[in-house]
Parts: structure tokens; C-alpha cells; sequence
DNA sequence: CTAATATGAATGAAGG
DNA sequence: CCTTCATTCATATTAG
């Protein structure tokens, strides 16, 4: 499953006509990481900062990172509902069967599956942070931004009170 | 906030029932046209006639047309903050590659045209407004709602004091 | 090829 | 005026 269509050749023309942003794999994984570590709604200036790391993996513009951030709110809000919409009609009609069919149907969103992505963003596990690592050349420089968050967006307390 | 709510009847059988009110083309025209003309936030007797217009395309109500307008403005400003903030930076930095960032994420409005619809509003040319029409029974109507705009709007003065 | 799905983008509506 | 949410549109990707 690779999925590494982002960067297509343009058959000789001057821009590969991209009529809308394709995140790469290492954005996704940045997103989703900012995503659960509970900014699910960044101000405008954060947004700017996100963008500014994306764009060390590929062409993205503020707009993108609104657009992904509004998008991934909405659809996980939407999600949280149909489940919740699907459990009310299964425990009105009584039946345990109907809970099975509404959970088979309510994930199909991310190919992530359900397992939150998470990378310390919001347990200040910085310096195990990378346990995910294996040797990727992209993934080992998404953790250098990651661990780089982890201190520069002050999430970390070294002492509490 | 509410000036009106918008009396739509989802009661029609022939159509998808929407949920919330979508503009016609020919609506969309007249919309933008008003706007281009340099009307860009018709007060609230401005609102009522601008309704009145659109509602021989299709059902419509005061607070469409406000909210209409009152977004076309937002989205207006917010495009064009978007775009000097791109410019600047590409300047600064002294790259034309930066161009292209900003190209790639500059969004479209309306998939009508980039450059604003001008009808002639602003322009006094009611004589030749309709340049652009060709035979579509629709266009037709239209232009009959602007050439009249053209002189109840006031916005031809023959003399100046 | 066509249908279904995933998801970036656009926009009507509202709240503040 | 600003931001945010719910819906919808458009298109890229995938399944059949």
C-alpha cells in the first residue's frame, strides 16, 4: 500500500497540475500527532508554525493546514455522533446485535484505523518518543520536528505546583 | 444577529431537499454583480430589494442575502490578506519559487471566474451590460434585473453638483 | 469502466 | 468584523 502519489511526474510540463494538496505521509503523521495531543483547533499563529514544518516535507500553505485541521474536527465530531446516534437506536430497540453492525460500519475514515496516532505530544514523553522509529529517512526527520515541539511548545513540565 | 429566518420549504418532491438555501446560478450572478458594482454591504432597505431580485430565480430570504453578502465580504478580505501576506513574503525572501507555494494554495471562490464579475454596475453602462449575453432564457431575465438596477440604484449620476 | 469511498476545498449559517 | 460548525461539492483513490 504505498501511497506516495503526491509527487507524480508532470509529463514534461512546468507544474505537475495539482488541482488540490496532497499532505505526504510525514505531514499526515505531524497532523495527526498535533491532532491527538489534544490541538484540535489551533490559533492562527500555531497554524503558521505547523505549516512552516510541513513545509519541510512538501509544498503546503496555511490554508491546507486550516482546511486539514477543520476537516479532521468536523469528521471526528461527525463520527463521535453516528456512533452515539447508532448506540441510542440499539439500546432503544434493545438488541445487541445492532451495536456490532454500527461499529463495523463507523471506521472507515482513516487508514490509521482506530489506534489514535500519538507521539508524546500531550505526556511529555519526549525522549521515548521515537519507539516508533525503525530507520526511515522521512520518519526519523518528522521525529527531529516532533522532539523539537515536545520542549519549544512548552507541554512539558519537569516540575508541577 | 438573526435579521431573518429564511423561509425555505423543504416540501419539494422534485428536489433533494436541502437543508440550507443553495444560490442559482442566476442568483449567483445578480449576487455578484451588486457586489462588484462596489455595493458590498447594501444596508437593510438595500437587503430587502436585493431579495426581491432573486426571488424570481428561487426561493429566497432576507437573511440569505445578508449572510450572502456578509460571508463574500469575510472571504473577500480574508483571500486577498492571504494573498498580500504570500506576495510579501516571496518579496522578502527574493524567491520566485515562493510564487508557487502561494499559487498552489490560493483558493478559487467561485468556480465562475477569478477576475470579479463586473455587469457593469459601477461603470454606468446599462446600454451595454449585456455584452455577455448570448440567448439562455435565464441570462435573459438577468440582465432585465440588472439594466433595471442600473438606474433605481442610483448608482449612474448624469450630473455632478 | 463504474461505483463507492476518502478527503481537500467551498460555502451557508451562526455565535461572539 | 471575526471565527467556527455543518453541509455540500469536487476529485483522487480504490474496490468490484
Amino acid at each position: 500500500m504505498d501511497q506516495e502519489r503526491a509527487t507524480q511526474s508532470p509529463s514534461t510540463s512546468t507544474e505537475p497540475v495539482r488541482s488540490r494538496w496532497s499532505p505526504k505521509p510525514e505531514q499526515i503523521l505531524i497532523l495527526e500527532s498535533i491532532f491527538n495531543s489534544g490541538i484540535v483547533n489551533p490559533p492562527k499563529d500555531e497554524t503558521v508554525r505547523i505549516r512552516k514544518m510541513l513545509e519541510k516535507f512538501g509544498v503546503v500553505g496555511d490554508a491546507n493546514v486550516f482546511y486539514w485541521f477543520q476537516n479532521r474536527r468536523s469528521r471526528s465530531r461527525r463520527r463521535q455522533r453516528q456512533i452515539q446516534a447508532a448506540t441510542a437506536a440499539a439500546a432503544t430497540s434493545g438488541r445487541a446485535e445492532d451495536l456490532q453492525h454500527m461499529t463495523a460500519m463507523s471506521m472507515h475514515q482513516y487508514p490509521y484505523s482506530n489506534s489514535e496516532i500519538d507521539l508524546g505530544f500531550g505526556s511529555c514523553s519526549n525522549s521515548s518518543a521515537n519507539y516508533f522509529l525503525n530507520g526511515t529517512s522521512s520518519s526519523s526527520q518528522v521525529s527531529s520536528f516532533l522532539l523539537g515541539l515536545s520542549s519549544s511548545s512548552g507541554g512539558c513540565e519537569s516540575n508541577n505546583g
